[in-house]
DNA sequence: AAGGAACGTTAAAAAAAGTTAAAGCATACT
DNA sequence: AGTATGCTTTAACTTTTTTTAACGTTCCTT
């Protein structure tokens, strides 16, 4: 799954509820294609990468059971969602069979569905877990292992704390902007208090120990307000 | 997950619906532990290893709202599904939102219960990349078999006692994730004490003893939290 | 330019974790 | 029963990590 942007296929033939939809998931920020048919869809899944998919049961031309095993047949992991008119459960169970993750009964409302298409993202990204070399960051020459808790450059690396590392990885994910002071205490510390901040102060200072490795990477303060990680 | 064996925590003070659902679920080959509150529910969470939790929001004592976030306190892959007798909105997506996997409302299906548990399980195999074979956890070039309590890497083998194999199993678990220390103790020590945790301490020892065997596996502390078991 | 607030640095004290060895405690063996 | 064996806990000591403290510097305001 592409990171962040998550693409959603959207094959119901009702034009009037595929464009609301689609405009709604859009303005949630995941961009959704339209398809009127079962076909048109199958056409377009194989045209394009997607991440979701929301069918439609009742379709003319070719049918959303029939579209999502054609789908299944080409894509075994593609999270599938059926909505229907119909709420006979015979028709829900076998959704579930040909391998659906959920199954929504019109009408619904539009927040569930948002809910229900991100509990079933939010399975993935849990499974999918963090990759070996998942969260690495180059900072200049140097590189910086998130979960092994290394900064290193060539051969010389140096271990980071825990407390180090969870400092620079939210620099890190701020590259070249400002970290509030009161965000990293908040977020590292759990607490923003004059203690916190002094200790803080003193993580600041070991970091730029390490990070003197390779002059081209500077933490600037912003005075009053926080502390700044940039590259050349 | 162990494999095959999926066995569910139930959280339903209704006595009658709660039998029923455990008999049921236990005839389609799935074990079920009945709790009547949420705070059964979480103890008995605690105590054994569950691979589905299936809780009721409306309980006394503790109600399943409260419950799910206790259990994804320290748990945060395990799958939640809420069943409620209150269809509002609010309260679905307040479910969602706590991290839930699927919400249904009373008087359901028991099939359709099924169904939703079974697509949410077979999610999560799609996404676990291999099939673990038995209960073998692959760490760098090693091989840790949790049944035979062996871990071993070509033909240097060393075996496990019941304690350096049960808390190995929960840091592979979590692999590349910390594991909080009072989870482990709790688990495996039963108790949360400070003895225990120096007796952990040891057994953490021993296991980066072993571990040295293969010099991409580490075993990193977090300080003040917990351990995190780590591979290149 | 003066003065206070924010930040930088270093060293100390305190808390948590690492290590090793010995003491307990079961279990099986003779 | 007595003894040996292997696992687990307790204990004592060391090291690392984090916080607190003290003092120096820089920055901004007036």
């Amino acid at each position: 799954m592409d990171n962040e942007k998550v693409k959603v296929l959207l094959a119901e033939d009702d034009k009037n509820l595929g464009t609301i939809l689609k405009s709604y998931l859009e303005a949630k920020g995941y961009p959704a294609t339209l398809c009127v048919n079962g076909q048109e869809a199958f056409i377009e899944f194989n045209k394009n990468e997607y991440d979701f998919c929301i069918v439609d049961v009742m379709m003319p031309v070719k049918d959303g059971f029939s579209l999502a095993k054609d789908i299944r047949n080409i894509d075994k992991k593609v999270p599938i969602l059926f909505l229907t008119a119909k709420s006979m459960q015979e028709d829900k169970l076998k959704g579930f069979e040909i391998g659906a993750d959920d199954y929504l009964t019109k009408p619904f409302n539009m927040e569930e569905l948002l809910a229900r298409m991100e509990a079933i993202l939010r399975r993935i990204r849990i499974e999918e877990k963090e990759g070996p070399e998942g969260d690495v960051y180059k900072l200049g020459k140097m590189e910086f292992n998130v979960v092994r808790q290394t900064l290193g450059m060539g051969k010389e690396e140096v271990k980071l704390t825990s407390k180090e590392s969870a400092l620079l990885k939210l620099l890190c994910q701020n590259l070249n902007e400002v970290v509030d002071r009161s965000v990293a205490l908040n977020k590292i510390w759990l607490d923003d208090s004059y203690f916190n901040a002094r200790s803080m102060d003193v993580y600041i200072t070991k970091l730029r120990k390490y990070l003197k490795m390779d002059p081209s990477v500077e933490l600037l303060n912003v005075h009053g307000v926080g502390f700044k990680l940039v590259t050349l």
